[in-house]
DNA sequence: GCCTATATGTCGCAG
DNA sequence: CTGCGACGTATAGGC
């Protein structure tokens, strides 16, 4: 990893067009030829990038400022950099990284409501996580107190795009005469307003669950048995 | 901004939890205090993060190895650095960056395209550009020639989403009496195939747009004139 | 301040 | 290789 610290300008030209002004930076060389430049704000998103594959060309002119080029093999997108001081210029031997342990939620809110589908109302009963369709799986099938089909799709944050995905299961699901009539459940810790007004207006009921809550249920049940 | 080389494990609790074995890294504070921990490989996305606003606090543990805890204000989350080794740590001046100049953003486009409507056909007049609806604005609304309600949506690139989204609108639209009936326009720079196919299939025109002409009618029009 | 759409999103996985 | 969904998405622009 080399780190510079440059007052540099820069151009891209690829998915866009655009240009950084002269200033001091922070230029990120990777091992894998990755580039990144950062301003002194913001975590996460470089002002400018180029993903690997890619290759940095150093360019000396005579009577100039340096130009670094980085070009993306596939795409033929380009990173221009002018560099018109450099103030720090250090290499660093980091070695492969182990790599980030995620501990997830999504599947594990999956397991939770399946395991007390009960939270959707009384009576009801599970088919099936991840049940299968053609265009994929539905996150949980299950049966009413009345016996009739439900499909929940299950998000951490409720989303338009995840009542569309859910109508397109219901579609499918409700053309299978063994499972019809199916009605929809959006089941998500937080539903957006508009993603709301959208499966109200489609018949699909909205259910916030509360993932303390639900993970609340297993230790009392353990508790009191 | 300050740039650390050390060997560190990193802990993160919050949307979910997360860890990072012990491992040379770069760490980047930033000015506004920010915090992002990177690998030797990928440019644009650190392994570990935590976004302003934030703080800092460094430990020095009398018997082991130091560390360092970024807490975020609103969200309670909460990044813990175990530094066993630093191998390299300066900090740099930067001052306010100038910020990135975009050329071919929607935002951009769709400005270009209200200014001049007509790109859609001969007769057309703007109604509004971000016209409200209970699911999201639509990016232009309009007529034609013969005076019929048209929904633009417009994309840099044309995806099946788009058509999604453009399909929703026309649909709540079409309910209103005083509009209805609307039809559709899918204007992009670039559509690709599948979505095309989709939106010609439900009655959607689609429009490609050269983002040079649109930019270059003006110039034009005032060379003219 | 909250809310929503955009993004050079990136990333990973299945078909 | 492409499409699709998830992401600790982040971030900018409105209201």
């Amino acid at each position: 990893m080399r780190l510079v610290i440059a007052r540099c300008s820069v151009d891209y030209v690829g998915r866009l067009t655009a240009h950084l002004p002269m200033a001091p930076r922070l230029i990120l060389i990777k091992a894998d030829g990755s580039v990144s430049i950062h301003a002194d704000d913001r975590a996460f998103k470089p002002l400018n990038w180029m993903n690997p594959p890619c290759k940095l060309r150093e360019e000396t002119v005579a009577d100039g400022p340096d130009q670094w080029t980085v070009t993306h093999g596939k795409s033929g997108e380009k990173l221009v950099l002018t560099i018109e001081e450099v103030m720090h210029d250090t290499s660093h031997e980091l070695g492969k990284d182990p790599g980030l342990q995620k501990d997830g939620v999504e599947s594990h809110l999956q397991e939770l409501l399946a395991e007390h589908i009960t939270t959707l109302g009384e009576g009801y009963t599970l088919i099936r996580r991840e049940f299968p369709t053609a265009i994929g799986p539905v996150d949980i099938l299950c049966r009413d107190a009345g016996n009739a089909t439900v499909a929940v799709e299950l998000k951490r944050r409720g989303d338009i795009d995840g009542v569309e995905q859910l109508t397109r299961y219901l579609e499918l699901l409700n053309r299978d005469p063994q499972l019809a009539p199916v009605r929809g459940v959006f089941a998500a810790q937080e539903i957006k307003p508009q993603a709301r007004v959208l499966a109200e207006d489609r018949g699909i009921s909205c259910v916030v669950l509360d993932y303390d809550a639900l993970r609340g249920i297993e230790p009392d049940v353990l508790r009191l048995f």
